[in-house]
RNA sequence: GGGGCCAUAGCUCAAUUGGGAGAGCGCUGCUUUUGCAAGGCAGAGGUUAGGGGUUCGAUCCCCCUUGGCUCCA
């Protein structure tokens, strides 16, 4: 029976059965906190299990698509493990029970007409304890009693060894189904878990029965599909053999069953499986989390790639025969298949660069070894390398084998252990912690939320609560002077120090979706309080903040008076974000999804899947289009209504969200729908100017724009014609030559520093720059103009008037002391050398060279060994007011008789106050005391006379 | 969120208690050759990521910022 065959078969059986048939969840359910992916069927029905929702039905079947990594060793070694795989399941809420799920089972399994799977090939287990599940298998299925095993809680209890170990919470035994074929090792192909304790506490009498009990099943679906298939290994099944076939062709090696490169074939395969699906939730490789799981599978079996011989990408070019196998459940996977094989390329790429690099670090660690005459490559020598620069252990231990060296495996998971603990451990907070709010929540519910219509409203006060986290506690009332922080706010005052109020009704938004709190104002009789953030605490909305005023009660009526202007400034960010959002996708393409936002006061940032930087032309043209929908002035409204209505209609849904039903759907004109709870304008004309700020990377695989609107994005504007008024004043030039002056200026220092430093006359022609001629005044203009004068730079385009300002000075500088050398006269070895003296043979040279460069007096020093084989020169120069640098070279000829021009330095050097050394060749030092330089010039000539002498 | 590492010519990378910034490839020009992927000669190209500190002196030591790599959770 075919693998899609096997999952339409068991949903239609449990239709049958009376099941509503469920699609699969997402792999990656950023809804979900608790995990990274999705690990099992039952994990999009938790809160259908805890009753934490209104049921529409009560009975499920899904084939549910997980990712597990706890295995992830054995992947490829055993016949039945992955990381990913296919989930058949069915789930009871609170309605049948254990007889109707054994028996179910059984039908399913046995009965020609589904499985037909013969009978005498079934075994069961069920928990020790349960006699209800033993009975139903002897009695109505009729089991032998031999063929119902009795198992531990370890075994057959859910989770593993609850009743003993724990958890508290819901959990209770499971029965489990095993296929034995006609050779090898039976294989349990479906666990029946029936959720009806609470534990509460350890045994005994700890497990308390449920009123409501679950079924919660979960039948492999490769695995069965093997059983069915009568293949030895799930790899060999039909939906996942062309892949392994596809890697081994990629690979270019024979696949065979039981051989290295036949485990190292199908662990590929699992993980471009894994890859594939991952990606095409736009979950990228990358540092972190779910993001890091995924470059550790895709890196893993590029490694072995790598050890069959790859040196270059090959991975993605399954995508295809992934997206073939899988296409006929998943039908999507082949409408991003492109874009996740390029993803999957560049990774593959970047770790091939790291193997390369990781190869020369192992190379120069075997050499350390060579050295010290060591034969087995430490682990901690490998952890540290795998820690720091991603050398993966395999790939050493391999080049070590070749070597003849042994490999220290214990001693590199005992180093990874270390670094483990090292990088900080899981930070435990306290679950289901009772605070002042909950008690709150369970007499309020919630709060009614009325600020999409109004920011004033009549309220009455639910609850007051002051105190620090672990310490806070509801009061009945509070005045001025038991306010903690009354008066003028602190600045920087922790917003823990602030009482929180809650409502029963209120105009003020809570943080949530991105969007700031509101902030402002709660009067009532005789006081005031000021609101400075609101926040989202389940269903209730807490104002944060200080009574200024009187006393505040449980009970008082207040007037609720948000920031009506900063208000206003969200609004026109938020619109703008879904402006911008929809411009993305536009430039760059429907993969551009929203990551994550932050939406203040005419402020935000918008984080998206992006692979590369966005080009400069692509931002602007994302900026114009922005602008374009502002001008066009499109209606903005918002409905409530069903969620799959929403989808029909269009509605950007990010993956791994999880949208309540009914939904809100903000709509811009035609072009943008979003589910959004946030606050909005009108009309997008109300968005005023827009300004992309900024550009940039915040992890592999996601870019962040910082953009403004309104006032903000004005000011902004402002302070860019500021400063080119600013930079081009400095300058004298027009604001459209900026870019032109400011080459001239940077082409003028280097030309400064080039004759100081080469002891010529300065080459001062204007630098005829090739700057794009910007037309007009028009604010886009000024950016541009700024930008390219800030690119020249390299500095912020806020930062190019200062930058003009310090680079003008040092030119100045410079000219002075060029001056300062062309009045000192001709400068040149000969020049020098005629005023040398000779000291027993030798040209000795000793000279104050003022405004010369120390660079300039190596040159000379050169240049006068060349010309007289025996000498010995000294040159000194003053530099600003407090500092002598001085410079001293030895002749070959005069080295091999054992001067030094390191100790002919030192005393001269102390003369004025500092000290130096350097090489017998050549030396250099420097002092703080130029008024003392004439007699260090004497220290020196008396100095080198002495060692000549010696 | 935390640990480790890196940033030097267009590219890949050197530079030893802190003392003169280099190589290979690429580029430009000349030359050799029937021609060329080649050979020979010459040359250009650097705020050593940015900022601060220690020092007579910092690519090197310390601190901060930015960017990148890598591992752990």
């Amino acid at each position: 029976m075919k693998t899609d065959e096997l999952r339409e078969k068991y949903l239609e059986f449990f239709v049958s059965k009376g099941h509503r048939r469920v699609a699969s969840d997402v792999l990656v359910p950023t809804w979900d906190p608790s995990v990274l992916f999705t690990p099992a069927g039952m994990n999009q029905f938790k809160d259908h299990f805890l009753g934490k929702i209104k049921l529409e039905f009560t009975r499920a079947t899904s084939c549910q698509k997980c990712l597990r990594t706890g295995d992830i060793e054995n992947v490829g070694r055993t016949a039945y493990h992955h990381t990913f795989f296919e989930m058949l399941g069915n789930f009871s809420f609170g309605d049948y029970f254990k007889r109707e799920a054994i028996n179910w089972a059984w039908e399913f399994l046995t009965d020609k007409k589904w499985l037909g799977i013969d009978p005498s090939r079934l075994t069961v287990t069920v928990y020790k304890d349960d006699d209800e599940a033993a009975g139903i298998w002897a009695k109505d299925i009729g089991l032998k009693v031999d063929r119902i095993e009795r198992c531990d809680e370890d075994e057959n209890f859910w989770p593993a060894s609850a009743p003993s170990q724990g958890p508290d919470g819901v959990c209770g035994p499971c029965s489990e189904i095993y296929f034995h074929p006609d050779q090898g090792k039976s294989v349990e192909i479906w666990n029946l878990v029936f959720t009806q304790f609470n534990r509460v506490g350890d045994p005994p009498n700890n497990l308390r029965p449920l009123p409501s009990k679950n079924i919660d099943t979960g039948m492999g679906l490769e695995r069965t599909a093997a059983t069915l298939q009568g293949v030895p290994t799930n790899y060999h099944i039909d939906t996942l053999f062309p892949i392994v076939q596809a890697a081994a062709e990629v690979c270019g090696v024979k696949y065979e069953l039981d051989s290295d490169n036949g485990r190292r074939c199908r662990r590929i395969t699992d993980h471009v499986r894994a890859c594939t699906f991952a990606i095409h939730e736009n979950v990228y490789p990358g540092p972190q989390k779910e993001k890091y799981v995924v470059k550790r599978l895709l890196r893993r079996a590029v490694l072995d790639g790598h050890q069959m011989g790859l040196h270059e990408p090959f991975l993605h070019k399954l995508v295809p025969a992934v997206v073939a196998a899988m296409k006929g459940p998943y039908p999507e996977l082949a409408e991003t298949a492109k874009r996740v094989a390029s993803v999957i390329e560049k990774e593959e790429a970047n770790f091939f660069g790291t193997i390369d690099a990781g190869l020369n670090r192992i190379e120069r660690a075997f050499d350390d070894m060579r050295k010290d005459n060591r034969t087995r490559v430490e682990g901690a020598v490998a952890a540290e390398l795998y820690q720091t620069y991603g050398v993966p252990p395999e790939l050493f231990e391999s080049l070590a084998a070749e070597h003849n060296l042994a490999f220290d495996w214990e001693g590199y998971g005992k180093s990874m252990e270390e670094h483990g603990e090292a990088s900080g451990k899981v930070q435990h907070t306290v679950m289901g912690a009772k605070g002042p709010i909950d008690s709150l929540k369970h007499a309020l519910h919630s709060t009614e939320f009325l600020g999409y219509d109004t920011t004033v409203a009549d309220a009455v006060v639910k609850g007051i609560i002051t105190g620090k986290a672990p310490n806070d506690h509801l009061v009945d009332k509070l005045d001025e002077a038991m306010s903690a922080s009354r008066g003028v706010p602190a600045p920087g005052a922790q917003v823990t120090d602030a009482v929180r109020v809650i409502l029963d009704r209120t105009p003020f938004y809570g943080e949530s979706g991105g969007q700031v709190g509101d902030v402002g104002k709660l009067v009532g009789d005789g006081f005031e309080f000021e609101v400075i953030d609101t926040q989202k605490d389940g269903a209730l909305i807490v104002h944060i903040g200080h009574l200024r005023q009187g006393t505040i009660r449980e009970g008082a009526k207040v007037r609720a008076t948000v920031d009506d202007a900063r208000r206003d400034a969200i609004r026109r960010a938020h619109s703008a974000t879904h402006i911008l959002h929809y411009a993305l996708q536009k430039n760059l393409g429907s993969h551009a999804q929203q990551q994550g936002s932050k939406v203040t006061d005419d402020e935000l940032r918008f984080d998206f899947t992006n692979l590369s930087p966005v080009e400069s032309a692509q931002l602007a043209a994302i900026a114009k289009d922005v602008v374009e929908r502002v001008a066009a002035g499109a209606p903005v409204k918002w409905e409530t209504l069903p969620l799959a209505d929403a989808r029909k209609q269009g509605a950007m849904m990010l993956f791994g969200e999880k949208y309540p039903d009914p939904v809100r759907m903000v709509s811009m004109g035609d072009f943008s729908r979003e589910l959004c709870g946030g606050v909005h304008l009108t009309n997008t004309g109300e968005v005023g100017a827009f300004e992309i700020l900024s550009e940039e990377g915040v992890s592999a695989g996601t870019r962040r724009i910082i953009a403004l609107t309104g006032k903000k994005a004005t000011d902004y504007r402002a302070r860019i014609e500021a400063e080119v008024k600013r930079a081009s004043e400095k300058l004298g030039v027009a604001g459209y030559d900026l870019p032109h002056a400011v080459e001239a200026l940077i082409e003028k220092r280097r030309e400064l520093k080039r004759a100081l430093e080469a002891g010529v006359k300065p080459n001062l022609v204007a630098a005829q720059a090739t700057v794009k001629k910007v037309a007009g005044d028009t604010a886009e203009s000024m950016k541009s103009i700024l930008g390219e004068a800030a690119r020249r730079m390299s500095v912020g385009l806020l930062g190019v008037a200062e930058r003009i300002e310090a680079m003008a000075s040092e030119v100045e500088s410079l000219g002075q002391r060029l001056a300062q050398r062309e009045a000192a006269g001709p400068l040149s070895a000969d020049s020098l050398l005629e005023k040398a003296t000779t000291e027993g043979g030798v040209t000795v040279v000793v000279a104050d060279l003022p405004g010369v460069e120390p660079n300039l007096m190596r040159q000379l020093i050169d240049q006068i060994r060349q010309k007289q084989p025996l000498s010995a020169v000294l040159l000194a120069t003053t530099q600003g007011e407090d500092k002598v640098t001085l410079v001293a070279g030895i002749s070959k000829q005069l080295q091999e008789r054992g001067l030094s021009a390191g100790k002919w330095i030192g005393p001269v050097a102390a003369a004025v106050g500092g000290g130096g050394g350097g090489r017998p060749d050549l030396a250099q030092a420097g002092g703080k005391d130029p008024a003392k330089l004439p007699a260090a010039l004497e220290v020196a000539n008396r100095t080198i006379a002495e060692m000549l002498k010696a």
